[in-house]
RNA sequence: GCCGGAGUGGCGGAACAGGUAGACGCGACGGUCUCAAAAACCGUUGGGGGGCGACUCCCGUGUCGGUUCGAUUCCGACCUUCGGCACCA
């Protein structure tokens, strides 16, 4: 009998992975439909940008998220799991002028050699689906969505500060500055110039995109987006110059307004020019200019110390009629509230700073709990009771906010106002690899959309997008030059890109309707599948991406485009993939490309070993002998399942066993894959292999029950190696496809257990363990632990005892 | 700096709701097979102490403190590290 078992061929993934695959698309197997009796489920993946060839970290992001959509398949839903490219960008420029490869052709071949490398991965994708962003099909909706914002108030233009380097002159991204604001081509310093661009009224939004309801995300992520769009309530009020006239400050802290010393303007605020008396103005131009050098990362830090200057001017508080110094300091930035802050230094951690470099009166207002009225040695903050506050004093601050709030209005000296951090998205780019922003200047009709019907306005495929100084389409005269929509005369496009955000923002839309010539995506298709059920992608994207989504699904609900106005229901963000200790990156040299270990592994052991390396929101490491153990495991799986088994004796405790442990891990797997929980997942489905090992030598469990261990086996492997799952179906005689076969159930009363292992702790130490029945009481549970031998010696003694029963866990005995 | 995470054996990690710390895998060590090696398989493996031994005691989840019968888990402060900070995507 078992000395001539038929020994199993070998798992050979070079075989059977490229077999399979070309099995699953010329079977259609995974190209999906609209099926309205069945429930959809929408799995997006953040499409990848077109950086060349497919490295781990972009694994990490696909075959986890693949699992999961091919396990709701299993569930009996239809999945929709499309992919595509993000294909317009600067990396492409830069490729381009480093190799003198054109954008289109370097942009192209990576998609081409990606989308070889994703197929090799055997996920579930519909490629009928997959849309890339550069190509006119698409940006032509891209651009119509732009007009669509426009036409509903939602774009507008405006001037705004860009990275401009001098010798270069040319714009550029926050990427191409290095160091302390130095350009990273030409090594000189870079500075801040105004350009007149095109702005999304994102900040119209503030509130909807505060408001969470109807989806399920992280709570960390929620945070993350409501911290960037930075709500505060406050006082908008105004302080008088000397010589008329004013200005505003935002304060959340109205609470402190007699403590004002002093008060200090940004930089850039539009009366420092005017404002400044002759015999400061060189200083002042002076500290300008340095200011324009420095990132709001640098001008904010609050570890650094404080710089300003005194403009001369003096501006009047007007609840005291005190006179206060009026300072220009970098701290202070022009996009946040007025672009002006009243320094209560008293009250004030960076005020307290600055007022004592300045050597300028810190006023207290607000008396600390055990202020002897004595000088501070640092801001006091918190709340408090209110002094030196003409007719507010004695009055707790928090309730001096209100009142004094009231008396401000109305005397009309300013009025309550909420701020927002958040400011509104600039999508203009000067670049060429973008979709060209579908605008006309016309001298007569002044700014001028494209006409839908004139869509898409085309990249030129023979500009010079090298730096120039100038939008690279500038100089393009074939596109610059056309006629005016309204008026036919002469007129100019508008000669830059749109920020690759606006790509991202609605590809999800146009998965649901590849292809479409009249439409951005079809309303009967969408409304099928939208909105996105669960959305993974990077925790990187965070807040750009996804709140720049989610504004402009909101901005299109408005506008009668959808009728959903939140795109992704449900939202995941794996960790990241480290090797050698820090973050994969071209720039370091320590990518790790798959296709190696495709070759000779297999993509299912490729696939199998990134979800195991650790949680899969928290990354892990990657380590060329982890993937040999699961590539040990795979073997073993094959070994358990192809094998035969007949029982020499059968035990009927032993079949009982292998069924308790079967059932168990189907329940296990089943909750793991619901939360992503990929490594104990494939914990479990090891210990089962092991068990199987086990059950095969001492060929005791029931040939039955064996049967339905290793079918059970494969269908929960299936999602994690396919190719492998389908391979060992197709063998034990099963019908094709393992992947069209529902998700194996398990029975409760074959998981629960008739026995558990009592821990008796004393003192909250492990002393003694005793097998007991599921069904004993919390009496008989600490009577048994109690007449333990070895516990009476550690509670002899003892002058009271508490004992506490945690219900099929432990008893602990607390002595004293 | 600000916002959001994370820190557990030699390593990746496990512990679902405050209740047996170290599942599973890697590595290492020992063994089987082999002329030998590789592969495969079996066993041991947090640190320290005691016992010939079945065993047993102490310490241990970044640091310090707190709450609790009991803390990897909750609270406070700190340290380190990772992601984002608006033109990388």
């Amino acid at each position: 009998m078992g000395e001539n078992v038929e020994k199993p061929a070998n798992y050979n993934p070079q075989e059977i992975e490229p077999k399979w695959q070309a099995r699953w698309a010329e079977t259609h197997l995974y190209e999906v439909e609209e099926d309205a009796p069945r429930p959809k489920w929408y799995a997006l993946t953040m499409f990848p940008y077109t950086s060349g060839d497919l490295h781990v970290g972009h694994w990490y992001a696909m075959a986890p998220s693949d699992v999961h959509a091919r396990f709701k398949r299993m569930k009996g839903y239809n999945v929709l799991h499309p992919i595509g490219f993000d294909a317009f960008g600067l990396p492409a420029e830069n490729a381009a002028i480093k190799r003198g490869i054109h954008p289109y052709k370097w942009t192209m071949d990576n998609v081409e050699r990606m989308r070889e490398q994703l197929k090799r991965m055997g996920s579930m994708y519909d490629w009928r689906r997959e849309v890339i962003t550069c190509l006119p099909e698409y940006y032509r909706w891209t651009q119509w969505f732009f007009l669509k914002l426009y036409e509903g108030g939602l774009a507008y233009r405006d001037k705004a500060p860009v990275n401009w380097c001098p010798k270069c002159q040319t714009v550029l991204a926050n990427e191409q500055v290095v160091g302390e604001g130095i350009c990273e081509r030409c090594d000189t310093p870079v500075i801040r110039k105004d350009l007149e661009q095109w702005f999304f009224r994102i900040t119209r939004y503030v509130d909807e995109l505060l408001d969470f309801g109807g989806t399920e995300w992280p709570e960390r992520i929620k945070a993350m987006q409501a911290n960037w769009i930075g709500k505060s309530r406050g006082v908008e009020i105004s302080f008088g110059l000397e010589n008329g006239g004013g200005f505003s400050v935002f304060t959340t802290r109205i609470d402190t307004i007699y403590g004002v010393t002093f008060v200090v303007l940004a930089p850039e605020h539009p009366l420092v020019a005017e404002l400044t008396t002759p015999d400061r103005r060189e200083e002042v131009e002076r500290y300008i200019e340095s200011t324009r050098r420095q990132s709001e990362i640098e001008r904010t830090s609050t570890e650094r110390e404080k710089t300003g200057v005194f403009i001369g001017e003096y501006a009047i508080n007007k609840l005291n009629g005190e006179r206060v110094p009026v300072f220009i300091a970098d701290y202070v930035l022009m996009s946040y509230g007025t672009g002006a802050v009243m320094a209560v230094p008293a009250h004030d951690q960076r005020d307290f700073a600055f007022a004592g470099k300045f050597d300028l009166p810190i006023r207290v207002v607000i008396a600390p709990p055990d202020w002897n009225g004595g000088e501070l040695t640092e801001a006091h903050t918190e709340a408090g009771t209110m002094v030196n506050s003409a007719h507010f004093g004695g009055m707790p601050s928090d309730k001096a906010i209100e009142s004094i709030a009231d008396y401000v209005e109305e005397k009309g000296y300013g009025e309550r106002k909420i701020t927002y951090r958040i400011r509104d998205w600039l999508i203009s780019r000067q670049r060429y690899w973008g979709a060209p922003i579908p605008m006309i200047y016309c001298d007569k009709c002044g700014v001028v959309p494209v006409p839908e019907g004139d869509l898409p306005v085309l990249l030129p495929e023979d500009a010079e997008f090298k730096p120039t100084g100038e939008s690279p389409l500038k100089y393009c005269e074939s596109f610059v030059n056309t006629t005016c929509p309204q008026c036919n005369s002469p007129a100019r496009r508008e000669t830059d890109t749109m920020d690759t955000f606006m790509c991202s923002s609605w590809y999800f839309l146009r998965y649901t309707s590849p292809g479409c010539f009249t439409c951005s995506a079809d309303p009967a298709k969408m409304g099928y599948w939208m909105p996105v059920d669960q959305y993974t992608g990077g925790a990187e994207h965070a807040v750009m991406h996804l709140l720049y989504s989610r504004f402009f699904v909101k901005a299109i609900c408005d506008l009668g485009i959808v009728d959903f106005d939140e795109p992704f229901t449900r939202l995941f963000n794996q960790g990241i993939v480290i090797s050698g200790g820090q973050k994969m990156s071209k720039s370091r040299g320590n990518v790790i490309a798959p296709d190696d270990y495709v070759s000779t592994l297999g993509a299912d052991s490729v696939r199998t070993y990134l979800m195991f390396i650790g949680p899969w929101d928290q990354g892990g490491e990657w380590d060329d002998r982890g993937i040999k153990g699961i590539a040990r495991w795979l073997n073993r799986v094959w070994a358990v399942v192809i094998g035969s088994y007949e029982p020499a004796e059968e035990d009927e405790a032993q079949t009982r066993e292998l069924r308790h442990i079967t059932h168990k891990t189907i329940k296990k797997v089943h909750d793991d894959l619901e939360r992503f929980h990929y490594n104990t997942m494939i914990a479990a489905l090891m210990e089962l292999t092991n068990h199987l090992g086990k059950v095969r030598e001492e060929r005791a469990a029931s040939e039955l029950a064996y049967n339905e261990a290793t079918e059970a086996l494969m269908l929960l492997l299936a999602p994690t190696a396919p190719h492998l799952a389908e391979e060992m179906w197709e063998r034990t005689g099963r019908p094709y496809s393992i992947h069209n076969m529902s998700f194996p159930e398990w029975h409760e009363n074959l998981v629960a257990v008739e026995e558990f292992t009592l821990v008796i702790q004393v003192n909250g130490k492990v002393r003694d363990k005793v097998t007991a029945p599921v069904t004993i009481s919390e009496d008989e549970a600490k009577e048994m632990a109690l007449r333990r031998e070895k516990i009476t010696s550690y509670i002899e003694g003892a002058k009271s005892i508490k004992v506490i029963y945690v219900p099929q866990k432990l008893v602990n005995i607390a002595t004293t």
